[in-house]
DNA sequence: GTAACCAGAATTGGCGCCAATTTATGATAA
DNA sequence: TTATCATAAATTGGCGCCAATTCTGGTTAC
């Protein structure tokens, strides 16, 4: 009851701050409000996220650790500037792994697992309509979260999402055109298809198109 | 030049305090001198790194974040034991990578390639006659970093050396088997023949055979 | 004899200060 | 007018202190 009491008495205040700054930096960097090139000044960021000296430190570290954020010594971070070349790597890396395991998700899955993705799927189309970037970019992690956990290895979709993250600070913002959107929207009904049928090289195929975000060929 | 006095007055003092304690500890997790389970206490790492509190505390928020550690709040750090459903799904990730890139390696290999592979090996055949454990680990890994650094894709080397580190915390101590070392060591000779020939099929059973340290089927 | 409890010791973890380095600014000379 | 250097401001990053929490050992009550 207190709980309620002093949530109700500060319903945004106290659960804001006692948010990671990690978290709150790295939902920043996502959503491109802090741009590709940009420079970190602990103090800006000490103010920004109205934290301590060293939770600043801490959490451009663990960035930089996973090269989110790039580390000059004696100068500062900045936002990591990813080029073609990465991006495509990565992208390469994502096929690889999430292809790889589709046999694997045909083989595990249940009309339990189709009803779940299916609501997924909806619930990312209801965020095209309303909802902020950050909340379709989560509803697109659920279902992918989802997905890859038909294949049964949960390590695996700690390395997915780690990876996924090195990538998008770009794709993000090109996620606002509609027809993009849509589109992926579209896939993602599509796969659930796929799985549902058992048509295990139309859901590799519909998998790499996704993740290389390539326009769907008919 | 005095750079090469002070080198020659410390040749290993001067250089020792300098590494990073990171690495160190890291160092020694992976040769099970810290075996898993054991708990990281901070002061205890400070002495043994001769180094001071806070450098302890980043190289632990690090490797925790890497899952080498686990971080008991308020209570401490500790060695991360993990157990087999892990390690299994943590090779699967590594067979479906670097069987996956496969195909690539064999499109690229050159005869320079192939050259500097077979270097590599026998680095690691003669590692198992003398050299500490580390070494030979570096030599393993100095081998399929050149391997897989074929696949023209330098991101998938690094995503690869990561995982890898999460799951050589006990295995380590199982390479002091001299037949299972041999046995590594015969599989580097036949990958590169297999590589050599251009027989992908042979090249990918290899692979796998390797990852999963399973007896050899001749 | 066993279990619960309470103080003392030890450990973790948050926080701010200050030195070292770098960057910006302005003055001086060519 | 422009280049260069010196000085000042700002930023990074190393380090130690101290509060909060947990663990340990001994004591008391049942």
């Amino acid at each position: 009851m207190s709980d309620d009491l002093t949530e109700m008495l500060a319903p945004e205040e106290k659960p804001e701050e006692k948010k990671d700054v990690t978290d709150l930096l790295l939902h920043d960097i996502l959503t491109g409000t802090l741009p590709a090139g940009a420079w970190l000044k602990q103090i800006d960021l000490e103010r920004r996220y109205d934290c301590t000296r060293p939770e600043v430190r801490r959490a451009l570290d663990r960035l930089s650790q996973r090269r989110l954020v790039q580390h000059n010594p004696n100068r500062g971070y900045q936002v990591y500037e990813l080029d073609d070349q990465r991006t495509r790597e990565i992208s390469d890396i994502r096929v690889i792994l999430e292809t790889g395991v589709a046999d694997r998700m045909v083989a595990n899955v249940t009309p339990a697992a189709i009803a779940e993705l299916r609501g997924l799927a909806r619930q990312f189309d209801e965020m095209s309509f309303r909802g902020s970037i950050m909340e379709h970019y989560d509803a697109n992690l659920a279902f992918h979260r989802a997905l890859l956990m038909l294949s049964g290895n949960s390590e695996l979709v700690e390395v997915v999402a780690e990876i996924r993250q090195r990538t998008v600070s770009a794709p993000v913002s090109q996620w606002r055109t509609r027809a993009r959107i849509e589109q992926s929207a579209r896939e993602h009904h599509l796969m659930v298809d796929a799985l549902e049928a058992g048509d295990l090289p139309e859901l590799k195929r519909l998998i790499e198109i996704h993740i290389r975000q390539a326009p769907i060929k008919a």
